[in-house]
This record gives C-alpha cells, sequence and structure tokens, in this order.
DNA sequence: CCGCATCCACCAGGATACTG
DNA sequence: CAGTATCCTGGTGGATGCGG
C-alpha cells in the first residue's frame, strides 16, 4: 500500500467515523429500529437530548440518507421520521465495531489486571 | 434482539468509535506503519498537530495497548514509538470503515446529483 | 529532545423561552 | 407539536515558555 492509497483509505475511514460518531447518532438510530417516530418521542426514547441538538442531529442523518422526514399537515403539525433502507447498509459495520469493541475492552481488563 | 442486549451492542460499538475516534489517532497509528518514529518525527509526519495533544493522544494509544513507548536513556533523552502487536486487531474494523466509507460517498454524490 | 504547565480562544452543546 | 433563538458554560485544542 503505497502513501497515496493509504491517504484514500484514511479518507474513507474518517467520513465513515465522522458520519456515525458524535454521541447521539447512534442512539437515534437505534430509537428507531423498531417503528417510526415522532420528535417528542425520540428525544424521550434518547433520553438527555436538547431540542436543539437532535434538531441538528436529525438533519445530517437525513442528509446522510439514514432518516426520512415525513410531514403530516394539520393542526398541531404532525411529523414523523422513520429509517431508510439504506441506513441497513450501516449493519456489517456496527456489527464489526461492535465484536471488536467487545474483546477490546476484554483485552483492556486483563490488561488492568495484570 | 432485545432491549438489554442492544444496549450492549450500542456500547461496545461507542466503545470503539471512541478509541479510534477524533482527529489524530487513526493517522498517528498510520504514521507508524512502516517504522518506529520519535515524538518529533511523529508531530511533522503527521503535520498540524500540537506537542500538547501529540502527548496525549500517544498515551491514549498506549493505554489502549496500540502503542510501545521505549525510553533510551543519555542526553538529551531519546524516546521511541512504535505499533505493537495488537494494533493489528484494528485491520478488519478499519477496511470494513473503509469499504463503507467509500461507497457511502459515492451515494451521497449520486444523491446530491439526483 | 521530550513533553508538561500555563494561558487563551473557540465552539459544541445545554437550558430556557418563544413562534408557527 | 415541531422546532428556532438566545444566552451561557465547559471542555478541547492551539501557542508559548520552561524544566528534565
Amino acid at each position: 500500500m503505497d502513501h497515496q492509497e493509504c491517504h484514500q483509505h484514511l479518507n474513507a475511514i474518517e467520513d465513515a467515523v465522522y458520519v456515525i460518531g458524535g454521541k447521539w447518532k447512534l442512539r437515534i438510530i437505534l430509537s428507531l429500529q423498531q417503528q417510526a417516530l415522532r420528535f417528542n418521542e425520540i428525544q424521550r426514547e434518547v433520553g438527555g437530548i436538547s431540542a436543539k441538538v437532535l434538531s441538528n442531529e436529525l438533519k445530517d442523518l437525513e442528509e446522510n440518507g439514514f432518516v426520512k422526514r415525513r410531514e403530516y399537515p394539520g393542526f398541531p403539525m404532525k411529523v414523523v421520521y422513520e429509517l431508510t433502507d439504506y441506513s441497513n447498509s450501516l449493519k456489517s459495520v456496527m456489527i464489526e465495531l461492535s465484536q471488536w469493541g467487545r474483546s477490546h475492552k476484554e483485552f483492556i481488563k486483563r490488561n488492568h489486571q495484570a
């Protein structure tokens, strides 16, 4: 792997980490796993997130194609957010990360005891 | 996958992202791929990182078992950092992330054109 | 050379209050 | 209900200077 190639590789990884990183993105996605939810429902489900931040996060997730915002007219306004099919493309990455994270925790624990 | 299980899963993922996330960790690891380097060499190689931050990052990487700090006495002091064997355990995660990141970039590009 | 201590600027994100 | 506006705080990270 030469320098150029390595740099591309790095960029792609950093993109990926950026997209799913941060404190909230994954939690929001998880909260929508079972069913579509409304803004306040997500806020309650995730817990501890302010409206401003949730609003921004949802915009990001929508831009990245993970979430679909669906607006129903009327008063009061009703809006639901649901996961897109594309959000499933995250599955293999998440499994890989989860496995590594779990085994890493074991590794650290062993090392700290030793 | 019930709630409990899901929560464990989430934690493991967040641990993993935390460990390799941030602006510098991966770049530092990459810089040590070919050979062990001294503090200032890493700083130059990575580019744009301050001594304080590099110092902290190296401590994190050492605690997580990715990097080994090797100190040679004398004056001036000589210190080199090298990757551990354990750092290879990141490989499959990084490949997965890189592939997903690359394909996601394509996905976004197509969607923006459309 | 290595790397910590100090000081400082910036900004992500929380709390609250408010509008459509 | 869905979000925005405003204000404010804490923490991250840059710059510089010093000590081992």
